[in-house]
This record gives C-alpha cells, structure tokens and sequence, in this order.
DNA sequence: TGTCCACGTCT
DNA sequence: AAGACGTGGAC
C-alpha cells in the first residue's frame, strides 16, 4: 500500500463514530435483544425497504408466529405473506420462506456464517449478507445499505448517483477502508443510526454530527445535494393508468376476495378482484349481482391486511365475461369450509343471499407507452 | 389534496 | 444494464 490510505482522511473514524453510537446510537431495537442470526435476518430484511417504525411491529409479531428459522420453513408460505401482508415488496417475504428451508435442508437447521454463503440464500443480497454476518457473527464486514452510502457520499463528497456501478464500487471501497476490525456488529449499527437518526436525506442534523468538520458536502455546501439522484431518463415515456379495484359485498356484508396470482405484484396475497375501468356493470351482470346506481365509491385505506375471508377458484369463462383480470373466487365459510360460487351465490340447500357490487377502487399504474 | 421518489434484490 | 417491486416520507 503506497501513500495515503483512504481511511485516514477522517482519522480514527471508527473509534469516534462508536463513541457517537454509545451514547446515542439505538441500543433498544427488537432484534437487538436477543441478536441471534435468526432475528437479525427477519429484521435486515423486512429493513431492507421499510423503515425501522413500520418494521417493529411486524417483526414482533412475525416472531411470535414463527419463533425460529425451523418453524418458519415448516409454516406454509400463505401463512408467511399473511405476517408480510401491508410491508410491501412481497417478494421478500416469499425469498424469506424459500432461504429458511434452504437453511433446514441444506444447512440443519443452523445459520451459514460466511457472507458468500448467506449472499447465496434467496433475498439476500451483498449488503444483507453482510450486514448480517457482522450484527449475528461479529464479522468484520462491510455493508452499503442506503443510509451508509449517503453518510459516505456526503463525507467524500462522492459524485455521481450511488446505484451506478462506478460510484457504487467507490463507495464498496470507502465502506470497507472504514469498517474496524473490532466491535464489527456495533459498528454496523452505528453507521446506520449515523444515517437513519443524523444524517438523513432532507435537513440532515449536521450540528449534531461528530463528523461536520470531516464532511466534504458540509465544507462546500451540498448537503442537500449529495448523494445525487437517479438520472432522469425516460420519464416523459411513461404515463400513470387507473385500474379498478371491485369491492363485492353478499346479503352478510362479507367481502368477496380474490388469490393474486404467484408472482407479479401483491403476489399470492388475497386481493379485491380486479376490472378494467367501466367494467364494474359487466362485471356485476355476470356474476348475478346488483350495481349500486350512484357513487361515491367507498374508499379503502388498506386493502390487503384486514380481510379473513377465502375464496376459491371459479372456471376462466366466467373470469373472462366478468370482466375481471385475476381470478375471482367463491366466499369461503371459514369456520366449515363451505364455499360458494360468486356467479350464483348458492351452496346446495341453501337460499341465496343477495350480493351487491358497492365500490370501485381506483389504484395508480406507471405503464410503459 | 397530489406528485416525486427512496430502498436492496432479482431479472 | 436498467426496470420491477410497493409503501410511505417529504414537500
């Protein structure tokens, strides 16, 4: 090695950024007691999108249903996305379920601690694997997650936008040159905080910061700017497309649910069926229901976390007249398991309740022109 | 109320 | 390589 060593332009950078994270690091995260590699997987992945408020509740309740990486893998994987159902990105969730029986298959049931290992694991990337490799094993590991490229970006004044291959192997370097060789896993956890609590995207608290008279984006004055955006191509390409969410109710309020196909978006997860826009009449007809005349729609805030009904599949013809774009279904007696079929909302020996087409709920779609 | 866009992995 | 994936923060 000749010359000056990257890290030393901040000296002692480590040693100073934990003393930082001792005192006001986040010492009282969930998977921080206990850090096993179990929970700090579950918690690095459901971070790897969200943020650490959304996440806690949903990690806790993720580790009451499925305690360790055992009965994760013995759990159906409906089971998994119902826990997952509101965080998004729902192919986590499904790589997740898919890792942790690679796990109980491959590995007996106990955690790889090599990197390139985990990095083999579905929905483990370069920057989980070592994230986790330091926070569960204590391993010296760098990691570049979002918070971490802008903290490095803005110290180094680092240009160009941080995912393009050439910034993004700068920022691979400055990540390791800066990881110690000690305290591996609180490290990681304290130049995240750094990110997360301190340097943030909009009105970093730079006073705050032990590292402002480092920062080159500080000297110069852009904060604000660093680290740069996506470029902009190709936006003017792309429009926004409604499509129409059906809201069907039977005589009992219940509402009607359809199974998303396996992958592409909200996959495998129950959804309202779906309609062309102007379709809900057709629809309606087909299935033998009523439209009510006049809107206004009703709004829904969520639309995929707070049902308990099951549907089942009902024959492509009547998909296909409906109108509709996924399967449509018949409404599942949880209790019995007696379903009936949407189109006449009977079951044998029963009197067929009313069904009345309520709302319409429009999402937005960027489409390619 | 609406618009923009981050975030890590996969493809 | 560059876009999909989805929710929610920022404005």
């Amino acid at each position: 090695m000749t010359g000056e060593r990257i890290s030393d332009r901040v000296p002692d950078f480590a040693r100073r950024l934990l003393a930082w994270f001792d005192e006001h690091g986040r010492h009282d995260l969930p998977w921080q007691h206990p850090r096993t590699a179990y929970r700090v997987w579950v918690a690095e992945v459901m971070l790897q999108q969200t943020r650490v408020a959304t996440v806690i509740p949903y990690f806790e309740a993720f580790m009451a249903a499925f305690p360790d990486v055992t009965s994760l893998a013995d759990a159906d994987q409906a089971a998994v996305l119902e826990r997952w159902a509101g965080l998004g990105y729902y192919a986590r969730a499904r790589n997740l379920h898919a890792a942790a029986r690679v796990i109980r298959d491959q590995y007996g049931g106990r955690f790889p601690r090599e990197p390139e290992q985990l990095a083999a694991l579905p929905g483990i990337g370069p920057s989980t694997a070592n994230a986790i490799a330091a926070q569960a094993f204590d391993r010296p590991a760098a990691i570049l997650d979002g918070n971490v490229k802008r903290v490095l970006a803005r110290l180094y004044a680092v240009e160009g936008w941080p995912n393009a291959t050439a910034t993004a192997r700068q920022l691979w370097q400055l990540a390791e040159a800066h990881t110690p060789d000690y305290r591996a896993a609180d490290y990681t956890q304290a130049i995240m905080d750094l990110g997360a609590t301190l340097c943030t995207r909009a009105r970093p608290a730079c006073d705050d910061c032990p590292f402002a008279g480092d920062c080159h984006a500080r000297a110069e004055g852009r904060t604000a700017e660093l680290p740069h955006g996506r470029p902009r191509t190709g936006r003017e390409q792309r429009r926004r497309r409604e499509t129409t969410m059906l809201l069907i109710r039977d005589g009992a309020g219940r509402v009607l649910l359809t199974r998303r196909p396996p992958t592409g978006i909200w996959g495998g997860l129950w959804s309202l069926p779906e309609a062309e826009p102007g379709a809900e009449e057709e629809a309606a007809r087909a299935l033998g229901l009523t439209v009510r005349p006049e809107p206004p729609w009703e709004p829904l805030e969520h639309a995929f976390s707070h049902f308990d009904l099951t549907i089942n599949p009902v024959p492509a013809r009547l998909q296909e007249s409906a109108g509709l774009n996924s399967p449509a279904g018949g409404v599942m007696d949880g209790e019995e398991g007696i379903w009936y079929n949407v189109a006449t909302m009977e079951r044998p020996g029963v009197p067929a309740p009313v069904a009345t087409l309520l709302a319409r709920i429009e999402t937005d779609n960027e489409v390619e022109t």
